[in-house]
DNA sequence: ACAAAACTTGAATATTTGGTCAGAATACAC
DNA sequence: GTGTATTCTGACCAAATATTCAAGTTTTGT
């Protein structure tokens, strides 16, 4: 585990590891969202990263370490990117923001939403604990969040567990199965007017199903 | 292509052949759902099928061959499995029979749902062909037969497109996903509770996003 | 400026794995 | 029962790939 050289305890990572390692992890989920978990290569990265094989190693001492920082790296972004409810200002306002922030997050992120995605289909232990350990935490949350809303008549009451879950599906089966959609839309590439009418589609239905009236915007 | 052994045209496959390669491509299916389709070996499969490797290459001459002959029994079974629409049923009848049967069919065959998501993840050439040729045209009818409903008032328009890729994402999340469903329900297992709940939350959504009012069943 | 620590890298090694093959075993048609 | 077609299988091979290493180069602290 201490793949890190001992130094002072106050001081951070050196300038060169930072830069390398930020290097490796950014090309490492470019080209496993391409090629998938497994038949990606440490050559392949080093190529595309520009830097010797062996180099790679030197930061990531296996091919098993590489993989679970990028996971890492995925999940933690997953975690932070999307802003906490707002019990204030209300179930309709929070999940139409809460839907835009998804869909622009797999839109923007869609070589780690896709890593993510096989991670979890594969059942990689590493996303599992993960999941179970900050995730159900975070859903807990919203759940409390929800409830309130609901005692205070400003929605129906809903399965909380269920509402999150599809929302998850919906909003990431726009980055992850791109492929799939940009044929059935019969489109080259996805626009930005197509990602406009997703969330526009998407948020229609979670408000009607928790009864809430659409807000006009 | 001729890796079949040329015998009268009239006569059908070998029992043992049709058993081998039934044996050979259930197993293959299911560890390519376990362990993705790169990470898994010609090996494993014979080990888990109890057949020699040498055996596996005498039915399939290589691992792609194998890999798109698993693919194309999904894909078959994905284009069969759905009944057709019935336009004088209505949107109401129809939508939820068709949610109820896609969700059956991920839940039973989630080991094929798995393998194709994740081809369409690692955007396998062999099945965006298939979906170019086959979906496509499914899609075609079924935007024909919602634009008559809309046509009869018994809908509202709704941009189909985006409607079946959400149901799509909706239904199968549950069997491709379900590692991180699990975990979320803190269930050991889904039981046909989770379905059931599953099903009449995915049906309500789509149902209230269409203008239809609920049926009670 | 010096030494120690950190970094780089070409080459070598060990392992995994898809695929081949030749001959043995079995099923099948007559 | 005999001969032919089919199936089975252990042993082997070649290519791909992860990982190691040791000798260099650069950076950093003092």
């Amino acid at each position: 585990m201490s793949d890190t050289p001992k130094r002072p305890k106050n001081q951070l990572k050196s300038h060169i590891r930072a830069q390398n390692q930020e290097l490796i992890l950014c090309t490492a989920e470019r080209i496993f969202a391409r090629q998938g978990l497994a038949k990606t290569t440490t050559q392949m990265i080093a190529d595309e990263a520009g830097l010797p094989k062996a180099n790679i190693h030197y930061y990531y001492r296996s091919k098993k370490d590489l993989l679970e920082a990028v996971l890492e790296r995925i999940l933690q972004l997953w975690l932070d990117s999307v802003s906490q409810f707002n019990v204030e200002l209300g179930p309709c306002h929070n999940l139409t923001r809460y839907i835009s922030e998804k869909l622009d997050q797999s839109r923007f992120n869609a070589n780690a939403s896709k890593v993510f995605a096989m991670a979890l289909i594969g059942e990689e232990p590493f996303v599992l604990d993960y999941l179970r350990r900050y995730f159900v935490q975070e859903l807990q949350n919203e759940k409390t969040t929800i409830n309130t809303w609901v005692e205070q008549g400003l929605m129906k009451p809903v399965s909380v567990e269920h509402l999150f879950i599809n929302i998850w599906a919906m909003t990431q089966t726009y980055a992850d199965f791109d492929a799939q959609v940009k044929i059935l839309l019969q489109k080259e590439t996805l626009e930005e007017e197509d990602f406009a009418q997703a969330k526009q589609f998407v948020t229609r239905m979670v408000l009607l199903s928790c009864g809430i009236e659409e807000a006009r915007t």
